[in-house]
DNA sequence: CGCATTTGACCTGCGC
DNA sequence: GCGCAGGTCAAATGCG
């Protein structure tokens, strides 16, 4: 039974990534979806006898156009799921070309700017894989490794994440969904802005720091650099080990941008819903025999995740990210 | 009162 | 060795 209801999660959360870049790219989808909703009563408490009523004609005949219109809508996540494709390959080839670039000028350097040799190499280029293989590289030699004894092999996991906030907000808080206490605040000779230093204090061992910064091009955004890899799961993570063992929650879907040892990625987190535990029960007990069902819940999924600031913010902090590396 | 943030002092590495 | 700049520490401060 664990694997029915694993394998069903995972299926959620793959219709919840494509309908979601589906949502953003296309908001007026929130707008038609919710009238759709409220036609067929699918509020929380109507929707548990949605079954019953929709052996009813007049039931049926809506479910008709509520057919053509996920048809639709699977239509157009397919083509922006094709685009998504498109565009992580372009990406590839360009790192590709970047890392063959950077193999054949070993010795020329990005960043013109003369910093430590661990700032240096982690701002040369914002990969993991490059920054990796520059401290594998480093450390190859034994004299090199006795030279920097402080070189840590938390410097091995370093990576950016730009978010773009209002300009007029002054607070240097990225919202990833860690604890994090900050601990300094310098300001920088080739910055204005001052850069904050968070320490993750969700873990006390947890060796991760994060330093925030505003962009010197564009004072809207706000540039993170982790370090470090979490010791810990995610905090949200930790909740859905807890809440996967009673049912599926869905509904409203909080999330973070996080980072992963390949670079930022968006975390969504299924375990906060803001619905009771009714509509999880009927998309554990349900969802395999009907897909139209599991259609209508993973709009809603997407509406919910439209209307949450957290995943839109997060979900612009990891695209925006990916595009300007 | 406890916790998080602020901020000046201090430490460390690097270039000259 | 000295100065500079980034990074960290810890006492002071603010806030709920």
């Amino acid at each position: 039974m664990d694997t029915s209801s694993t394998s069903a999660a995972m299926d959620y959360s793959y219709s919840l990534v494509d309908t979601s870049l589906d949502l953003n790219i296309n908001p007026r989808r929130s707008n038609d979806v919710a009238p759709v909703r409220e036609r067929l009563g699918l509020s929380k408490e109507v929707q548990s006898n949605f079954m019953e009523l929709g052996r009813k004609v007049s039931v049926k005949q809506e479910n008709g156009a509520l057919v053509e219109e996920l048809n639709r809508v699977s239509a157009e996540n397919k083509k922006l799921t094709e685009m998504l494709n498109v565009l992580c390959e372009n990406y590839n080839v360009l790192r590709s070309q970047l890392m063959d670039y950077m193999s054949k000028n070993p010795d020329k350097e990005l960043s013109p700017s003369r910093k430590r040799k661990s700032e240096s190499s982690n701002n040369n280029i914002n990969d993991n894989t490059v920054a990796m293989n520059r401290n594998s590289e480093s450390s190859s030699t034994d004299e090199e490794s006795c030279k920097k004894p402080k070189e840590e092999v938390i410097k091995s996991k370093v990576s950016k994440v730009y978010v773009r906030t209002q300009a007029s907000d002054a607070s240097l808080v990225v919202k990833d969904g860690y604890q994090w206490r900050k601990y300094g605040q310098k300001v920088t000779r080739d910055n204005p802005s001052p850069r904050a230093y968070f320490k993750c204090s969700f873990a006390p061992t947890c060796p991760v720091k994060k330093k925030v910064q505003r962009s010197i091009e564009d004072q809207s955004v706000l540039v993170a650099t982790y370090e470090g890899e979490h010791n810990h799961p995610h905090p949200s993570q930790m909740e859905a080990t807890s809440a996967a063992t009673r049912s599926l929650n869905l509904g409203s879907v909080p999330c973070s941008a996080s980072l992963g040892s390949s670079g930022p990625t968006v975390t969504l987190d299924l375990t906060k819903s803001k619905t009771n535990n009714n509509d999880a029960r009927i998309s554990n007990s349900r969802m395999e025999s009907s897909s139209d069902v599991r259609q209508l819940l993973v709009e809603q999924m997407a509406s919910s995740l439209t209307k949450d600031p957290n995943f839109t913010a997060a979900l612009a902090a990891a695209i925006s990210g990916r595009m300007l590396q």
